[in-house]
DNA sequence: GTCGTATGTGTTATGTTATAACACATCAAG
DNA sequence: CTTGATGTGTTATAACATAACACATACGAC
């Protein structure tokens, strides 16, 4: 993936260190499921390491192979329950337009996350939604209705894959 | 649907004359294709009067059901093309959450929809995002990332649906 | 320690959503 | 009435997801 020298890669394409982002997610889910009582197993901790090894959305079969190729779980189930795990935890968030995950970028905080998610490389980035964005909360409270999940995903072109069509 | 006489029901939660709302939405497709120089075939006609029924979101193989009950396109494939030409045109939505489709309800306004899903009936209520909605854009324009389209849903629960459970 | 319960995993089977590919039909323009 | 573009029928299969039940492991109560 890196073919340049230095620690920085992009986070759904915003440079960073990513060594350094991976361990501490990891550390983060090992905190907060030694303080919730939560068994973050061999199996969970490792689909979030595969989510984490790029910001790039995968489908649980996608994921699912690659713990197969460890040893770590054949059926679909095992992926799935994983993943599950990861989300309903925030350690990891599903992009719905895709049907698939992606690991949290920003764990620990309570957020409504908001993504860009790139057509073309499937890299996604992770931003918080603020609470002003909520145009349909003023509808909502209009009529009723109580918002339980709030969905942000942005579909499009990151820079470099603009690049890449017109150089 | 409708118990009471008059011709009020509601339009994703809130009121209208729903009677009305349908025959505006297909006149609007009419409209639309006939300038536009597409075909509003039979299948594609039904496909929009069967969302139209309920404001509700309805899987592709609920659509295929009814179509095919009435003769009209008896595999997958019918039921996706009429909805992908519905949703090309604005003339109806998909909602990513539930996998489903919904009608437009504000043909021919060039908006970015946002959704409200009822968890419990499927009922979708649509408005419209203002631009001010879009705390993405402000980290896609830093980051050179180029929007081509948002998608907003919050789920929940609809005042009805809180009503049934403690009434 | 060991017993019992709660939680996680393995496994089989199947359900649900979506599309590829190709043949045939229809339409509108020349 | 031919031609090309667009839409539909049909078969097959891909991709995504879960139900159900058996077995294993962790952990607290005793």
């Amino acid at each position: 993936m890196s073919s340049s020298a230095d620690p920085e890669e992009t986070l759904g394409f915003v440079r960073h260190d990513h060594a350094r982002c991976v361990a501490t997610a990891i550390r983060a889910a090992e905190r907060h499921c030694a303080d919730a009582g939560l068994r973050f197993t061999a199996v969970r901790r490792r689909a979030l390491e595969i989510l984490l090894e790029e910001h790039k959305a995968m489908g649980a079969y996608e994921v699912l192979e690659r713990l197969q190729s460890e040893g770590l779980g054949a059926q679909p189930p095992a992926a799935y329950r994983a993943l599950d795990f990861l989300v309903a935890n925030g350690f990891a968030h599903r992009i719905e337009r895709l049907n698939a995950f992606v690991a949290c970028s920003l764990p620990g905080e309570n957020h409504v996350p908001a993504f860009l998610i790139c057509r073309n490389c499937r890299k996604v980035a992770e931003t918080t939604a603020l609470p002003s964005a909520g145009i349909p909360e003023i509808v909502a409270g209009a009529t009723g209705f109580r918002i339980e999940r709030m969905l942000i995903e942005a579909e499009g072109c990151c820079a470099d894959c603009q690049e890449e069509r017109e150089p």
